[in-house]
DNA sequence: CTGAAAGCGCTTACAG
DNA sequence: CTGAAAGCGCTTACAG
């Protein structure tokens, strides 16, 4: 009587099927289930009976239907890169548990830096009607932004370049200015003789630039001339990372200092030091982005610490404050972390000053 | 023309818009943009009329109607109690990848070892009518299988108790047996006078409960007595398990090693550090569970390296093959890493095996 | 206080 | 080769 067998049996309750248990009509067990019995006067007895039926059988709405109809969904779209990356899966926690207490719901995918994956998934959740989209540092920046925009859906971006959207993200063209001058000050506290290499990232990706643009300009303020084999490009994943590190300790017998762009280069270096020469492990790291294990390393290193957490925030609360249509850009503090062996040589340092904002 | 204005003016292009474009009836619209022109013959003229009204109005399907109509949704739900941690990062990447290069979808929810989180998780995806329900170290363990069970969906259990369902997991008592043999036998061997410690995780959690009789099994197959008070449960948050390493280390003058149930014990003891004294850096520490920077560390240190990539991949093969409603139990092989400082006290020993098998 | 009916955008027998 | 029509489970004017 439930429901019909079929391949996949899911025995699930309908309106309808309350309505029949009750003896109400569809109309009054609906306006009951969604909490406006009182608005609508519908007598108590009545209310009691259709709640307890609706529990007794575990009712639980068809979200298909119900946003069919009332044209809202509810959800929200997040897409990330990777999880596998403590920035990232910082960021979609707390956007899982913002969107869950504001009744909202997340959905969540990841798209590898992948311009054809970003593509389908924003397409995607065209097709799931999603209220808003959250995109943390796409590649296929503009396509991405033209999607949105064709089909009217509202558009945040986080950790990316400002655009035509709400700009959530950290000054990174501060942030890698800040971090070279930390490392090239160290290496020159440590008298240090050979030079800063910056290995991560992708050439023709914003924020690598931003990153990178930073370092330059570091080594220029310091009358530093340079090469661009001092600039080693990975993909985002720890395996090229491994491989350029690996090569780049056989070519360069005097590496001063590296700068490694976000953490899949830092997990590269980590599947390298098995085999590494032991000049390794006297090097200055300059690494952006986080992991609490980090700060216990025996190594000299310094960390941009962003903040993803509060970026997803202010994110967030752009969305709820309908400040969706505007255009803005959100600079997020973050914090220059070090393990102790660094901190000896930037004790006596006065070149360093702290975030600069711009 | 295209769409009503409202509030929000999601201009979205329906089967009727196409229709209209192109003159032809919705039923032969829909079935070309569902790839069975073929199958109905349909000419290529029309076909090709309508694959580029579509294109050019960018159409996508409204997936909603499409399940209320079809009965299926090609959802997969995948329940974590959190994404900041490896482990259980790499499970919801891979479960993404498989999910989507299979064209699924797949909806991801956090519940932070929350029961009601996680009943209303089940509830939800219930809603959305999900086609198998992954669950990954449920805490409300009973009532999870119960929901799927009523509603008939299929479910599969990860990181887990073996259930009523299919189940893939470590085999944590082997583990947690293993990783205390070895880091007992590295103590000896270091002639270490200390006591080992438990921390981590909680007694009413079945997978904490099994590594803990693996490590009590350990003590007592080397006769070696032990009392409550090694045990100390934190919740599974780096906060509390901060807390209680620093109670443990102000109690306890000589602590021998420490048993770290889980990623989060380990951010814990990172945040100690700072503060420690320097007999933490002495100790010997088990961790179960890995983060590629851990190897890195100049402490010593034993790793469980679970496998949740292949976990996953077991999991979701088990629900391609639609082997979802008989019993079963999975043990996922996993690793055993040290640290190079370890390394050191493990060479003489014969006492250890690797993993055993059931 | 309660119900009959329209319609959201699809898919799918069925008819021609 | 193509189209008219029913119906998935809801919400919401509208009627009484």
């Amino acid at each position: 009587m439930a429901a019909k067998p079929g391949n996949h049996p899911q025995r699930t309750t309908s309106l309808k099927e309350i309505a029949r248990i009750t003896g109400f009509s569809i109309t009054t067990v609906s306006m009951v289930l969604n909490g406006r019995a009182e608005k609508f006067n519908i007598s108590d007895g009545t209310r009691d009976l259709i709640f307890s039926a609706a529990r007794e059988n575990n009712y639980q709405p068809n979200l298909h239907a119900r946003s069919l109809r009332s044209r809202t969904t509810d959800i929200l779209g997040l897409m990330v890169p990777t999880l596998n990356n403590r920035f990232f899966s910082e960021m979609a926690e707390t956007f899982e548990s913002l969107a869950r207490s504001n009744q909202k719901f997340a959905l969540i995918t990841v798209t590898h830096y992948d311009r054809k994956e970003e593509i389908d998934t924003i397409n995607y959740f065209m097709s799931q009607k999603v209220e808003c989209v959250f995109t943390a540092n796409p590649t296929a920046f503009d396509e991405v932004s033209e999607l949105c925009a064709r089909a009217g859906t509202k558009q945040i971006l986080l950790d990316s370049e400002p655009s035509a959207n709400q700009t959530v993200t950290t000054d990174n063209l501060d942030a890698g200015l800040v971090l070279s001058r930390m490392l090239l000050s160290s290496m020159e506290e440590a008298q240090r003789s050979g030079r800063a290499y910056y290995v991560g990232g992708m050439a023709d990706h914003k924020i690598t630039q931003h990153r990178l643009t930073g370092f330059k300009t570091a080594l220029a303020e310091r009358g530093l001339d340079y090469s661009d084999d001092q600039f080693i490009q990975t993909q985002f994943d720890a395996e090229s990372a491994y491989r350029e590190i690996k090569k780049l300790f056989r070519k360069k017998r005097d590496i001063g200092g590296i700068f490694l762009n976000s953490l899949p280069p830092l997990d590269g270096l980590v599947r390298f030091f098995p085999e590494a020469p032991d000049r390794c492990r006297t090097v200055h790291y300059g690494v952006f982005d986080y992991n609490p294990v980090m700060t216990l390393l025996d190594l000299r290193v310094l960390v941009i610490k962003q903040n993803p957490d509060a970026m997803m925030r202010t994110a967030y609360r752009l969305f709820e404050t309908g400040r969706t249509a505007e255009k803005g850009i959100h600079y997020i503090p973050y914090e220059v972390v070090t393990t102790p062996a660094m901190k000896l040589y930037l004790a006596g340092s006065s070149r360093i000053s702290g975030p600069l904002g711009r």
